[in-house]
DNA sequence: TGAAAAGCAGACAAAGCTGTCTAATAGTGC
DNA sequence: GCACTATTAGACAGCTTTGTCTGCTTTTCA
């Protein structure tokens, strides 16, 4: 990738995820970026693409990180609090404003590329979820069901985390998560019975 | 209020909730409402403030619904269901695309006086959550942990219902959080034993 | 050395935005 | 009739936006 491609694609990043992509212009992407504006329509035909680039390095970060939990050797359990407490470290890192999807989502039009990118994110996240509640021990509609579960609890803090500047939704939805989790797992269940 | 004043807000929430308060322009709202840009400029100060007025107002609804809701006799879990039931049909209805609050958020400035009334709105949202989990009758840090618990179903929900454009994530909320209520009240989980 | 590729600065067009202002008109209470 | 208020259309200023284009310079690589 060449120089100037790749210092657009991180210098809109960070203002996209900041403040929103309706709410950042091409102007200020190349002036920060040190960038021409005729080497910026040279790598990219509109704005656009630039933002649907972009998610798709977002999408593939995402990927790995996803991957790499899939494979852990530790138990589910641990690995579902580890999933948010990595969401809690991004949430808490400076300028994070939002799940960069659902930040952008509400500000492109329905047949974009760009939403086609959100949408193929969405589904993958929701499959992640659904593999770890089968790694649970979970089978079948169960294991949909405890996987939307934690996809709900994933997206409704990050979203909540946003709109009140806190991260107690983080460590809620970590609480609320582990709790299905034991509700859920017949093993876990019977761990707690013999406990109580 | 005056029939301009009632027009404008209205035709603008359309319009806001639609695509955004970013994506939409004075002069487009003024057109569908059919005022002159003069009047409009009479009743409010700035677009910012039509903004605050229309969120304002929304809050008002949603204040209201939430009274109803607890002031309504029937069993906390029952009531639980009718929430997510009321945010199902919301999102079904045409031209929804998330919670206005929501969308909003990511296109103000942080010290706005829409951030404001954003602010105001998720903290009663959150307490109306928490007075529910205590009429389950859990008390203390577990009534919060349960509250904060479906209060994260509801706006994962809505966010990701916006995402991906389907009602399924309304539907597998109300599954949680009824599990998560199974889970927490002392009478629920008797009555589950004794059934097991 | 020399050609091809990449990047540069910035003017420019066409359109959009918010907000102001003028001047005329319609309705309402007295 | 008369004063007062609300409303109208629309020109306008001043700014910002995306995207195109020209002409020039730097880098790269064989």
């Amino acid at each position: 990738m060449s120089k100037a491609r790749e210092r657009l694609l991180e210098t809109a990043g960070r203002l996209f995820g900041e403040r929103g992509y309706e709410c950042v212009g091409i102007n200020e992407i190349i002036a920060k970026a040190e960038i021409a504006k005729a080497t910026f329509y040279q790598h990219f035909p509109s704005k656009e693409a630039l933002c649907a680039a972009w998610l798709r390095g977002v999408e593939e970060h995402y990927a790995a990180m996803h991957r790499e939990l899939l494979d852990d050797p530790r138990p589910a359990r641990k690995k579902v609090a580890a999933m948010f407490d990595l969401l809690s470290c991004q949430v808490k890192s400076s300028g994070y404003t939002g799940c960069p999807f659902c930040v952008t989502s509400t500000m492109v039009p329905a047949d974009s590329e760009v939403r086609q990118v959100i949408f193929g994110f969405r589904e993958r996240v929701r499959s992640f979820w659904h593999s770890m509640a089968r790694e649970l021990g979970v089978k079948g509609v169960a294991a949909r069901n405890l996987g939307d579960a934690w996809l709900l609890l994933n997206t409704g803090s990050v979203t909540e985390a946003q709109n009140v500047g806190a991260i107690w939704p983080l460590e809620q939805a970590k609480k609320a998560a582990l709790a299905l989790a034991a509700h859920a797992s017949p093993k876990a269940r019977t761990a707690k019975v013999s406990q109580a």
